[in-house]
DNA sequence: ATTGCAACTGAGAATTAGTCTCAATTTTAA
DNA sequence: TTAAAATTGAGACTAATTCTCAGTTGCAAT
């Protein structure tokens, strides 16, 4: 379970399992989709949980070291995170019109990005994968909404 | 050559190629490894160039749509790009202990995503693939300096 | 249990990347 | 040559993230 595998990586690293730290990683894993750093602050706040700006931005690099949640979505300005423990890593395809979002994962992609780093002695630890076109409603150059929210579905589509 | 390719990509969207444009475009094409904003001002600056801030924020995205250069580490903080006119598409690994880039180049990995997109109906139209990890040098655990300067070797390797 | 201390916390100031505004200027097509 | 539309620079502005620091807390060793 995510705890123990935080608790774990923090003590391996000499630091500490603090309250707040084990209140956001609960938040964090109660999502099921993206979130930015302001979003998991907001909607702690509404839960009355209290945990500053500067405590959540110092513990997602902690989260995103030990594994636990991945960086998404890079090209928005601000960054994005997803839990990954149990759901395990995926990658995305990014409408560049309507902003739809599409997981996608490839045992492929996966073992041929292993091969290229063992051909390179690199010892890869995490990817970022992100494919930026149209999606198939927006080829035909139609004007679509850019809200909706975040639907799982399969192969697991969110809005935005 | 870049600069019809910019001129007639500008010209389609009813833009114009303007000295400012021009002298950016120079400047991006010049250098052979990535770059980020902010150094491309400064080193334009230090080299008499005159530009603002403000026409490379807005000149980066047009050359960007035009094809003529890349994001790439999206990891970091801030954008950073290279240009790819002439010598190509690639993906790269990071090493998270000395910041060591290879550029990776698969033509399998280039068909696979196309596939995927395919899949998904997707008009994939470009991509950012960024592994990080750890260099051969790095997985003995040695401590080693983020110095060191673009040196390239085959299979194209950067040291920052 | 107590303790010592390094790690941690919150609040808000500081920094920084990137965007916006607007009046003056420039490109381009006719 | 000209006029319209696009562009420019300078600096104000915004939003995301980092930093500072004094008070607090987790935890390993007593």
């Amino acid at each position: 379970m995510e705890k123990q595998v935080f608790k774990e990586f923090l003590k391996k690293k000499g630091l500490k399992f603090t309250k707040e730290r084990a209140v956001i990683l609960k938040e964090v894993f109660s999502y099921h989709g993206h979130f930015d750093p302001d979003e998991l602050l907001t909607k702690m706040r509404k839960k009355g949980l209290r945990v500053s700006k500067a405590s959540i931005y110092r513990t997602l690099p902690l989260l995103l070291e030990s594994g636990l949640i991945e960086e998404v979505e890079k090209i928005d300005k601000h960054a994005h995170y997803e839990h990954t423990f149990g759901h395990g890593h995926h990658d995305h395809m990014i409408c560049m019109k309507c902003g739809k979002v599409i997981e996608l994962f490839s045992d492929a992609l996966e073992g041929l990005q292993e091969e290229l780093c063992k051909k390179e002695n690199f010892k890869g630890i995490r990817h970022v994968l992100e494919i930026r076109g149209y999606c198939k409603k927006c080829i035909g150059d139609r004007k679509i909404d850019i809200e909706g929210r975040h639907d799982r579905v399969h192969p697991t589509i969110f809005h935005r």
